[in-house]
DNA sequence: CGACATATTGATAGACCTCAAGAGAAGTGG
DNA sequence: CCACTTCTCTTGAGGTCTATCAATATGTCG
């Protein structure tokens, strides 16, 4: 039996997953929570490479591409285990603003332009937060001055770095 | 943009991710939590099925199988966020043995008997919990006669259906 | 402009964490 | 086999963060 690791810093750690006898195991990489691998009794364990897990010359978007995409939705749902388990509500916040900022962030003279496309309940919904408690953090967050929002809908980043630095993760 | 949303009952969700345009969603099947998925917005999905992804004629424990493996792997992940994301400390706990009981339990007369590998405190960092509160649970579980323990490993589930209960989940 | 949904703000309560002490288990060496 | 040490686990008291409940404000859309 193993345990997968995920390193959050200051000794908070969460464990993703415990894997047994015949569990194929799912290490992410190129996340911001680095993860290791432990075992807690004696273990045969075998290492595969996603890399090595189809075909080399890749049809454009075929298989292999696909593969990748399970695998980085699966990084994604690793970060998120790791987020819920052990981040406080402005971390979370912090750490969501920022991925959002990666994935759909418009940088426009300095800040970066965020047109959320959900609501305050789905954003508490995704981070295990109550609107009340979301809408409180984004006014702490206005008033260091870190965002502006404007509507309901968009948010402007005036302060990546010091988001980054909130939302609490190692990279 | 989507969302892929669990169902934990009691309008408790935990959306699982959002996508965005070119990403890949697994939509896990075959646990505990019901997920259904969520246009924010005007969009096109694409649909798969998980066993149309690889040839039909498996070799034994070919890439077919790994694949299962892999999106196995993917749905605890989910399983864990719902946990995280929406769950108190007591149905946290039960969720743990519960599913503990369904991957290394061994019937024995009535009961089931449960030798864990892993420590309090690697309990707690898989839940999100500190060791005292998951010692705290325990006892409390075992005052109400739904689990027995025995040394530092062993743990005896005496009423497997009141803790599927206890431990919130819809199946 | 008016009506409704969504978001913000405030007061209070509760669940879990933190800190601290003690009990129990496991290993070591005589 | 029994001290002795050490680590893990349990139990208790108090504090903190977030949820809950309630009211108000703001945004959106007809």
């Amino acid at each position: 039996m193993v345990k997968l690791v995920g390193h959050l810093g200051a000794d908070r750690e969460q464990i993703a997953a415990f894997a047994f006898e015949g569990d194929v195991l799912v290490v992410p990489a190129h996340v911001s929570t680095p993860h290791t691998l432990h075992a807690l009794e004696d273990s045969v364990v075998h290492f595969l490479r996603s890399d090595d897990l189809l075909p080399k010359g890749r049809p454009a978007m075929g298989a292999g591409q696909l593969l990748d995409r399970i695998l980085a939705d699966l990084g994604r749902s690793r970060e998120l285990s790791a987020l819920l388990g052990r981040k406080s509500a402005r971390e979370r916040i912090c750490g969501f603003l920022v991925e959002m900022e990666k994935r759909i962030g418009r940088r426009e003279n300095g800040a970066v332009i965020l047109d959320l496309p959900m609501s305050r309940r789905e954003i508490g919904d995704h981070l295990g937060l109550t609107i009340e408690t979301v809408s409180r953090q984004l006014t702490d967050l206005r008033e260091r001055s870190a965002i502006a929002t404007c509507g309901r809908s968009r948010i402007d980043i005036l302060d990546p770095q010091g988001l980054r630095a909130l939302a609490g993760s190692v990279d």
